[in-house]
DNA sequence: TTGTATGCGTTATCAC
DNA sequence: GTGATAACGCATACAA
């Protein structure tokens, strides 16, 4: 037998145990260099030594430890991310619009997922806070001012998405309820739906349940001639509360057309399945038109009408908010709100 | 008017810029003893000490900064978490369960979405690789076994979840499809359907879809007396098509129940909406059950059978594998193969 | 234009 | 038991 093959040759560092050193001593140059070139891209370097600090980078597949960079630079370009609820169709597409816009930034995201637990929010800002996020991106249950406290007290900015929480001064991005709600409403009035009820989950603190609300009761007081409505709020589980409520909005319009609006998808589903059981049919039995979108919308009944969020844009504004923060602008608490789309479908055609 | 007030006393510093110094000098000890406080709990300091120090550590409100840990440990705590599609249920279900198990065993998530787009693959393990994470989960397109072998390359362990990549030899958590296919097909039996359809959106490379159907077709080769069977896959949008499949499946069973196995959730709502469309009635004209349980799918039609996977397990299982082997644990291969649960629904009762 | 030296906040290896 | 001190990988002020 042979003997034994030599070892194989020292293998190469993995490119993520490479240090700027290794590459400097590749080129045939001091760390310095290499950091310059890294940094600012070459500026103030001959084009001999650029070009081999060019080629030492590419051939070794270099690149830098984020930490060490954190560690000098005393930035980690990391963002927090809370969320009330990943298993909520909202939360989710606004964290793909987060991430995504993140990470053509260069920052990357630390998510923290509340799952509706209202006693972990706070906990999620000290846990991000220790990883030394740069900010937050907060989408709260609303019930926990101390937690928003908390982040401003470390001078960490913060940009809320689709909800307020308490009266804090902090920018907000959100869908424009109020003229979502009109856009609405009136898409059902003009259906020829005269019997309004605004459905939702309990409002509690929720800012986004609430404005709603109001804007709904503020539209049907405009259009008293016309319309009525009344708001219901649909506690979980309680079908036999729900399904007496859309008998109870059926009665009182007699022989007009009723509608209901959902305040979001969880609603208009109940909804759809509360239909089902009383055998109405969408659409000419009861209208129904409901906040998200999400996938099944167009599949259930007749397809349910729907006002769809700009959630990639709920997202990717929040980012470069907080980006714009990070990078010191001092600017006053800022609102955006959004428009969203109205999506015609079965449930609001009375034909 | 008197003088305008002294400058308010030199704010604390925010817990986040605290360093290991600052409590040493409150504590008036040195910086190598509170580190040995934080490291070993205080094992091999005199009582008093470990008093001052603890209390320096509460009052200021101290934790040590991850970044300078990482660069020191060579070890960052972080785990990448790459998933085929944030708009999956199955994917975020997965997330959630990885995101709170990290969290407990002490590390943070970095999270990026392929958004099922094939080229990513690759992207998602370089950036994650260039912040350091210890190691990955990934949620795979199926498509590019080379994005794993640049993993493995780097020396960073790697869980697959749901689906296998090539012939990749990593640890695997996902259902057991098998079993699973079998006992939906076994409840379909038992329920006195006798002819069958399988239906999938495209199979590609993804191994849990073709797992699924070959599983099928073994369960119906095994029952070819009493049962008969085929596979169809559902091109995205083509709704005639899968009309036609199914008028065809009914066409075929004449007067014996006819059943479908979805392979997935969006399968099952593509033949809810089908059979809405056809004017069928689940259950009674055919009948259906599908892999994955989304909250939609007790509320469609009279609700639809459901093989439920064990998301939060297979998300926490995927984690602990994954730290067992950050912690330098050099066992084979594994493959976990967890239980599927079937949910009873309206959707398979003929009666 | 390029190199040398310092320090970011920790942990770990020494001494004492 | 405890305290100096040297790295970890990088960016930068300063020297050359």
């Amino acid at each position: 037998m042979s003997r034994p093959a030599p070892l194989s040759p020292p293998t190469p560092k993995p490119a993520d145990k490479l240090t700027i050193q290794d590459v400097a001593t590749y080129a045939g140059v001091s760390k310095a260099t290499v950091s310059r070139y890294l940094n600012r891209g070459g500026e103030q370097l001959s084009a001999d030594v650029e070009a081999r600090v060019a080629k030492a980078v590419r051939e070794l597949g270099y690149s830098p430890s984020p930490m060490a960079q954190a560690l000098k630079r005393g930035k980690s370009r990391l963002i927090g991310l809370v969320v009330a609820d990943v298993s909520n169709s909202f939360s989710v597409a606004v964290l793909r619009g987060v991430e995504k816009a993140c990470r053509d930034a260069g920052y990357m995201v630390m998510l923290f997922n509340l799952a509706n637990d209202e006693q972990l929010e706070r906990e999620a800002i000290r846990a991000l806070s220790a990883y030394r996020v740069e900010g937050f991106i907060l989408h709260t249950l609303g019930h926990d001012a101390g937690a928003l406290a908390d982040a401003a007290q470390l001078g960490k900015p913060v940009v809320l998405v689709d909800r307020k929480v308490g009266d804090a001064e902090v920018d907000l991005i959100a869908l424009d309820n109020r003229s979502a709600v009109q856009s609405a409403a009136g898409h059902l009035s003009e259906a020829g739906y005269r019997h309004l009820l605004f459905i939702s989950e309990p409002l509690k603190a929720i800012s986004s349940r609430n404005e709603r609300a109001s804007a709904f009761q503020g539209f049907i007081a405009e259009h008293a001639d016309s319309l009525s409505g009344a708001v219901f709020e649909a506690r979980a589980g309680d079908d036999a509360a729900l399904d007496e409520a859309l008998r109870a909005l059926r009665r009182r319009a007699g022989d007009a057309p009723a509608a209901v609006l959902a305040a979001n998808a969880v609603i208009s589903l109940r909804i759809a399945a509360a239909t089902a059981r009383l055998g109405w049919q969408l659409g000419t039995d009861l209208g129904l038109i409901g906040f998200d979108d999400p996938e099944w919308a167009a599949l259930v009944g007749p397809g349910i009408t729907a006002i769809s969020q700009p959630t990639d844009d709920i997202g990717r504004v929040a980012t470069h908010c907080l980006i714009e923060r990070l990078q010191g602008a001092q600017l006053p608490p800022r609102q955006v709100l959004l428009p969203g789309t109205l999506v015609r479908r079965g449930s609001t055609r009375r034909a």
